[in-house]
DNA sequence: CATGAATGAGGCTTCATTCAT
DNA sequence: TATGAATGAAGCCTCATTCAT
């Protein structure tokens, strides 16, 4: 009978103590302390320390693009179809800062192989035919729509920083920012 | 001559395996082989790995920005300084990748203090009071200095590791999707 | 029948692990995976490892004497009888490689006790008494019988083991380096 | 300035906790304090536990070899130069119980690989070559060489283990049944 | 009887740092 | 200054064994 539980309470404590500390920095006694399991059992639900970060990293990527992604990918690109994924992505960020700080450490850390992030490619794909279409269709600037994508990224990922450390309540003209970098 | 060399030499054995290694995944035994000094020697130089770490990162950022910064803060602030700025700087980051990564790998990092990043508030301070100027000559839009500081050093850092690599040899039409978001 | 086969099932996985990967080298989670039951089933049948790793020698050691031990008691000794004997033990070690091995790697184990070998003592007492017969009664030289017996058992283990590795079809010409090395 | 001492002291200190207790229950950690020096200190002298095992080993082999080898191969083949070769041996086993122990549990241990053995291949090739010649000038049985180089070694394993135990001062009767055994 | 998740002691090894030379 | 052997704390992981189901 598999307390699904202990899984999480390891996710957990480990990404607590990954955003506090470091991934490096971080035993595994101290990620088995904190989620109050024994330093074995870290070893039932994860091959090695390794896995652990990675399978963490994978589950929070995922989640982050299931909150904000559904909607794109159905409408049509626009301004206002751009805008809401923009902000509920930024959303999901403020509102879950240390899974999304993870995510920042992990993207610059030797653990961050193609392998992993191979899981995301499809993703990535969709991402850059969208935006090849907006060029089409003149509604973004005719740059190499990967550099856009990555640009998208980038800012998303500087502005969430931004705002939790302000504890800002600004969103569009943030937004903005990025938009009228792009914009055909 | 022969002898100052030696801390030069233990620098750019750090730079090399951090960059290409991680900074915890490279011993201080590693940097003395590569250095080709004693493991003892490292200690004669620096107080320990942590101060390594760090004056490694401060040379190179003050390198960084010896580099690009005269001429802006000299001149007045225009679409064409800021350009000539971006550029400068982009171009630096290129031509110095195991540089520009390490920089970022240690700015994503434990290593990375508020006590080391002091040693650079004063040109931050001098960039949001231009940008400050910036907004009140309608250059730039209305936004928070801050934030407009803290955007263009992501696109630049983004814009970097892009141009690294695609090899491509645009500058200008990226340096318009930063300049197109924050003019006025 | 289904159920007494489990512990005949861990004891064969564990004779195949422990001559392929060496008895220290084999967990018990690795013996009840190729036997085919759980980890805590093992413990209903043994106290432990190392009771498991004695029984499995005590079955094979019986299963390896009774084989070619009852003629030899019962007849009077003579050279013929001393060949058969010799000969059919051969014939088993060679048919029984993994067996054989785990003998030997037991042997010369820490599991090898003074307790577990007591459950043999009749047998030796019994062979040595034979062998003492046999000097009487100038069969054998006139050596220490312990002494015979067992060179007896190290030229049969270690023909065994030529045997094997060569799976040559010679016997007689091996049982005489010993028999002229020991009559009289 | 190395204290080749401290290797030794290593080296003594693994030789007597391998045979007291076997080689895969004695931890690192037993051997450093036995020898007197820190757990770290066994890795500047060995690569891991597993080369510091094979490095007794093939320390003690070579010193077993040079002992008794000189004579052998320099006189031409006699039952006289056997038995002195054999007595030889048996003589420095019976006086280094330990080291020749240690030799056993290697031998039938998984550590003893074919690339371990390889450093002696020299050695057993001579021997089988001066067996050749013994078999040619009917001195020795015509029997497969190799075979009684191994009979030899096994005799004189056992044998030493024999006098080990009982602590007899004969030696000529039991190579006796060795020579018989095997003489033309 | 059987299960297998959970345990935690203990094993091997690394590595930042020291210090006698 | 420079050396590098020595240190030992601390890291990761394995595995024999238990126990609630």
């Amino acid at each position: 009978m598999v307390e699904e539980d202990k899984k999480n309470r390891i996710f957990k404590a480990a990404l607590n103590l990954f955003v506090e500390k470091g991934i490096d920095n971080t035993s595994t006694y101290l990620i088995s302390k904190e989620a109050g399991v024994a330093t074995g059992t870290m070893y039932t639900y994860f091959k090695n320390k390794v896995e652990l970060i990675n399978e963490l990293y994978i589950s929070i990527k995922a989640e982050n693009l299931t909150v904000s992604l559904q909607d794109l990918l159905k409408s049509s690109l626009s301004y206002e179809s751009i805008e809401k994924f923009w902000i509920e992505s930024v959303e999901w960020g403020v509102n879950n800062p240390d899974k999304f700080r993870f995510m920042m450490q992990f993207n610059s850390s030797p653990y961050h192989t193609e392998d992993t992030e191979a899981k995301f490619r499809d993703f990535g794909k969709n991402m850059v035919k969208l935006i090849e279409d907006g060029i089409q269709n003149k509604l973004l600037k005719d740059l190499p729509p990967k550099y856009i994508w990555e640009l998208f990224s980038a800012h998303f990922t500087f502005t969430v920083e931004y705002i939790i450390q302000t504890q800002t309540k600004e969103r569009k003209i943030f937004f903005e920012t990025l938009l009228d970098g792009i914009k055909y």
